[in-house]
RNA sequence: GCGCUUGUAGCUCAAUUGGACAGAGCGCAGCCCUGCGGAGGCUGAGGCCGCGGGUUCGAAUCCCGCCAAGCGCGCCA
């Protein structure tokens, strides 16, 4: 990736400059390199010479100078030039971004891969809902997110695995097995006894005809006046049929797993009473008031936190960390990424004190809270509760605005900051939403080369010669182009999925400014057409690239 | 009360992680096709980056203090 040629370049011209003694020796920090607002400033620029200047102690312009005059030749490099109070400009040569045309033709679809997971394994557990009730919006925001991210880092290199973790052994499981049982009940013409802080959503009154009606042994069972105690078989078939519902809402979406991880599986296998007993041995644990503790505030949190209640029952918390172990001992993920609602967000800090109290590196695992998504219609909030029955579901989202301008609105804010979602809003601008803005620029270069093969009888533009792309527009949408393999390394790094929809904006702007300037196919410049649909292939494959790591679809026409 | 997050254009949000003149989309006011897709392009109006201090050559970004909003602070998950 040439940003980080340029930034080797530095470095060099800066231990040349300290061999030379015109700096004195030190450490050499990476250099940083970045795309100036100010197109007059260069394609990169670097505050190398400022960040040099205090320990030198020395002019940073004049640092500036010495690194400009020292820096290596490199083909890429046009200009290098220097500005107050210290940056280093760097200005690409147009012949060799026009090349790169080429590179990226060749890279086909891997373009815009990077090396920097190196293979690493990383694992991004995303979703996790409770399979108690159908997927909402909110959990759609994390959805995204989360299937954004796997693509992201498999993308940078990294062998990433999906998970959703199953949560099939708490107490809100029970509940919601008894509110089933309740409704299966009703609907066999029994008065309706529902557990006082039971689910009251109109979904379980239908799940549960719905149940009854694909496994008709269930219905035998309970018209024979079963007890939930004596119907095992109840539980499974819930849960299965749970889950089933949430994977295809999910798939709506076009998410998937590759791994589906129960929670019940930690107890039967053993390793939850392992790590419960590893934690007790590093001195973890506490017996007090009649339950075992996580003696967290050693570890400088605020409050110790129950594991095993005085009842005897383990708190979902003891087995998130016999699950966090299992993932980072048993299966050996060098990273993992969790993504959590907001209203886990209590739960980070004494999770990274567990990691801690098992003797892990905390950094390995990267916690991130996707905030609360406020929907309304209009002026008037719609309120996301499962506990009423007035909820909108993710199915009913998607059904309404469409997975695509579903993902890419889900994605275009930052999952730190909470958002509002306006149905009505959404569905009056669908025409107008960046989303096909970005999916037209797609098309319309589809309808380009369509137009090349079929109405001109172009079948093929490989001798193309690139060197003769020099318009401005087409250069300036090759550098816009380059800068795919840098967003992904970005993203993988900071997981901040936000700059996709902003980049492939910007790469779709680049494109119809250069289709209002420069005109692809023309009868009087064969060689010039033939280059420039090259230059198509490579846009269009970057624009498919943008949106499949997105998973955005990419018409070839609309 | 304590903790986490947020506060940027009328609205919804960015800002490459401390860089140069804070940018998009929508909305608003104008304009551009006898051309490969007008779902496009151009111009304009619109900003005390919540407020006040501090650190720095440089702050929307870091630190401190306020103000406001959301979430969390159970032997729920």
């Amino acid at each position: 990736m040439i940003k980080h040629e340029l930034a080797a370049l530095l470095e060099q011209a800066v231990r040349e400059a300290q061999a030379r003694g015109l700096l004195p020796a030190a450490q050499v920090p990476e250099a940083p390199v970045e795309h100036p607002q100010n197109p007059a400033h260069g394609d990169y620029a670097s505050s190398l010479p400022m960040k040099l200047a205090r320990a030198a102690r020395k002019n940073p312009l004049e640092i500036a100078r010495t690194v400009a005059e020292l820096l290596p030749p490199h083909p890429a490099v046009a200009r290098v030039e220097v500005a107050a109070p210290g940056f280093v400009n760097i200005r690409l040569a147009d012949g060799w971004v026009a090349a790169q045309v080429e590179s990226i033709r060749q890279a086909g679809e891997r373009f815009g891969a990077v090396e920097a997971g190196a293979g690493t394994k990383v694992q991004v557990e995303f979703v996790s809902v409770n399979p108690t009730g159908p997927i909402h919006v909110g959990h759609g925001r994390g959805a995204v997110l989360g299937s954004t991210l796997a693509r992201v880092l498999e993308a940078a290199g990294y062998t990433v695995q999906r998970e959703y973790y199953v949560n099939d052994a708490g107490s809100q499981m029970e509940l919601y097995y008894r509110c089933l049982y309740a409704r299966c009940r009703e609907a066999l013409g029994h008065p309706l006894e529902l557990p006082a802080d039971g689910y009251r959503g109109q979904y379980v009154k239908e799940w549960a005809e719905r149940l009854l009606s694909e496994q008709p042994e269930l219905r035998l069972r309970l018209q024979a006046g079963a007890a939930l105690d004596e119907m095992p078989e109840l539980r499974a078939s819930a849960l299965r049929f749970t889950l089933d519902r949430i994977r295809e809402d999910l798939a709506l979406l076009g998410i998937g797993f590759d791994e589906w991880f129960s929670e019940q599986g930690l107890y039967d296998s053993g390793l939850y009473d392992r790590v419960m007993a590893l934690l007790r041995e590093r001195g973890h644990v506490q017996e007090k008031e009649g339950a075992r503790w996580f003696v967290s505030t050693a570890l400088g949190e605020d409050k110790d936190n129950v594991l095993v209640r005085s009842s005897g029952l383990p708190t979902y918390f003891a087995s998130d960390i016999a699950y966090h172990y299992d993932k980072f001992v048993a299966r050996g993920f060098d990273r993992v990424i969790d993504i959590w609602g907001a209203d886990h967000q209590g739960h980070v800090s004494r999770m990274k004190a567990v990691m801690t109290a098992l003797g892990l590196d905390p950094a390995r695992l990267q916690i991130v809270i996707s905030q609360l998504v406020t929907l309304r219609r209009g002026a008037a909030i719609v309120r996301v509760s499962k506990r009423t029955g007035d909820i909108i579901t993710l199915r009913e989202l998607v059904e309404e605005v469409g997975p695509d301008a579903c993902r890419f609105f889900f994605l275009a804010r930052s999952a730190d900051a909470q958002m509002d979602f306006d149905l009505e809003l959404a569905k009056r601008e669908s025409q107008e939403n960046p989303v096909y803005y970005v999916q037209y620029a797609h098309a319309r270069i589809a309808g380009i080369l369509e137009h090349a093969r079929r109405e001109k009888g172009i079948t093929s533009w490989d001798d193309g010669a690139v060197s003769l792309l020099t318009h401005p527009a087409e250069l300036a949408l090759v550098r816009l182009m380059l800068q795919l393999p840098e967003t992904v390394e970005l993203i993988a790094r900071t997981l901040e999925a936000q700059h996709l929809p902003r980049y492939a904006q910007e790469l779709a702007t680049a494109f119809h400014l250069f289709y209002r300037d420069c005109r692809v196919v023309d009868d009087a410049a064969p060689d010039l057409t033939r280059a420039r649909l090259k230059l198509m292939e490579a846009a269009r494959l970057t624009l498919a690239r943008v949106l499949g790591l997105m998973g955005i679809a990419a018409p070839e026409q609309m």
